[in-house]
DNA sequence: ATAAGAGCTATAGCTACTGGAGCTTCAAGA
DNA sequence: TCTTGAAGCTCCAGTAGCTATAGCTCTTAT
């Protein structure tokens, strides 16, 4: 399965049509072109984008992995593959694994923040002086290192 | 070196003792001074921040709500209404409540994920060829602009 | 002919930090 | 006292994955 674009195409799409196709923005799809996602198509005779068929077919994929999670480059590696029908499935199949554990941990984490903020809540407010959340914001945890071991949100772990 | 609350009453602590106690690093501590959400603390002769306890408690609840997931600008709130206690805790109840809601959100969407990807795994590979994950991977699900406000082949731009 | 809408490039902004360069200061040991 | 290494300082750039804006040009319909 090659979703690489081809020369040879009679369809002709804006990068317009391709956008609101894929559903993404006109921008994300020139910025898939600058980061080498999707190939440079051909330009008109006034300089605007001309895509084929290919190019929808490699688009579609693109937003496909990204809707559900793989990164831009896992899908680069995705797209690789995908290019290269000889070789062993075993590389898809390890990084969709892989992704999928880290889809896993996010749910664990999330669900004991869930957990965590129920309890929280589970107390009607009157005054913050004797607000509940505010006290238990300001108590810190017992293990400091652990909350630098993570990112932002407390879930995507930290580079 | 930790600060324990025997040390506490300690109240010069230089940055890496803030970081460390706080489990962030000294790049976060400046970054949050220089957003805005820790205050400048004074300085030494040598031009080093000295900090006190005032700022540990500080950067403590910061840390925990962050840890929490609560945005930098959902930390600001959550401080200032720390800061005026005699307000109702109404508002925070009204941003944890909001911030429960989105986490619960974010369960569910990564819990379909889990299950669409547990779904792509559940196979044996053979060539990338006949691989199913890429073969499901270059089938867009929710294109409806494709079917919908394109031709009969679901392609051809209507120009 | 004109006007609306779409496309073009280039650049900046978003979140919440993180890392590095190139410098100064501090504390401990010889 | 000198030295050395760790820690501090400022400033700037980079991360992911887009999104938005400014200020143009091009296309298309009337």
């Amino acid at each position: 399965m090659m979703i690489s674009p081809q020369a040879i195409d009679n369809t002709n799409f804006s990068i317009g049509d391709l956008a609101k196709a894929s559903g993404c923005k006109v921008q994300t799809v020139r910025y898939y072109e600058q980061i080498g996602l999707l190939p440079a198509p051909p330009r008109s005779l006034g300089n605007q984008r001309v895509y084929g068929d290919a190019h929808f077919r490699r688009l579609a994929f693109i937003r496909r992995s990204r809707e559900l999670g793989f990164t831009i480059d896992m899908v680069r590696e995705l797209l690789g593959m995908a290019d290269t029908p000889d070789r062993s499935c075993e590389m898809v199949d390890n990084i969709a694994s892989r992704h999928l554990w880290h889809v896993q941990e996010k749910i664990r984490a999330l669900k004991s923040l869930q957990r965590e903020l129920k309890r929280l809540l589970r107390h009607d407010g009157g005054k913050v002086a004797e607000c509940q959340i505010i006290e238990a914001l300001s108590k810190s945890t017992t293990d400091g290192a652990r909350a630098s071991k993570r990112g932002a949100d407390g879930l995507t772990p930290a580079r």
